[in-house]
DNA sequence: GGGGCGGTGATACTTAGTGTCAAATCCGCG
DNA sequence: CGCGGATTTGACACTAAGTATCACCGCCCC
């Protein structure tokens, strides 16, 4: 799992500023048992304008630190990315929990079927809802 | 493809009412050579209620005669569903075009990594994002 | 310990979509 | 046909997620 410590290290290296919001967003993110709202977020540091709690998580999505989770009703979530590897989600739709995984054949069944229709992918989103072993019912 | 005249039946089937607005509608989404937003859509049925375009097409999409996409910038297009059948989406971010392709090989993937982490799977979502034949380099 | 550039806050705006409710309309029944 | 109730519609206000703008602030390199 990504700590606020390896965080601060990756802004650093990407050039990024180390100021002391992005540490105090990166901390409330940390203390963060579940996925997130930005209002959740936002709500927990309330001297913290909210275009900034924005532009921090995306920024932070961007360096994969975070990973931003559609959810099956439209809403829309963050989490730190317990890899900073490339993984698809499963979301549980009973407690909102999330697992990561990754996959190559997955990710071989994709690649495979753009190169079928002749498209160079840039990029993919693939994201499983379901119910987690505790909440089957 | 589905042609308004399936939609009806369709609609029918479903017990939903044929009413003028949902015919003008599907009429409108019939004459969309490319993949349209609510907005457009709206825009070419000016006596109809953005309200009800918008209600429209998420029947629509329940009934799978739409497919929702959701593009790689975060906005979102609709577009007749070509089969009416589970399939997946490659999203040329040149033109827009969108091709549609449905694989057992990544549906079992899927599967197969739900059933390991002992997910009950509802559903899923696979959008893949790149250039087709005519936008590459 | 300056100063420039990146970062921040306030606020207004945008986009996608939902909630409400009275009025309109569809369509099965007689 | 034509009645009547359930469905659908339109208008409009509202929400949620996110972006734009712009003046000010403060990090960090010299």
């Amino acid at each position: 799992m990504s700590t606020p410590t390896d965080s601060i290290a990756r802004l650093a290296d990407t050039g990024h500023r180390l100021t002391a919001t992005r540490r105090a967003v990166l901390d409330a993110i940390a203390r963060s048992p579940r996925p997130f709202t930005i209002e959740e977020l936002s709500a927990r540091l309330p001297h913290i304008g909210r275009a900034t709690v924005f532009r921090t998580v995306k920024l932070l999505s961007e360096l994969e630190l975070v990973c931003r989770l559609p959810l099956e009703d439209g809403g829309v979530r963050y989490q730190r990315s317990g890899s900073g590897e490339h993984h698809h989600h499963l979301i549980c739709g009973g407690c909102g929990a999330v697992a990561e995984f990754s996959d190559p054949a997955l990710d071989d069944a994709i690649e495979r079927n753009a190169a079928v229709a002749g498209f160079a992918l840039d990029a993919h989103s693939a994201e499983l809802y379901g119910r987690c072993v505790s909440c089957r019912v």
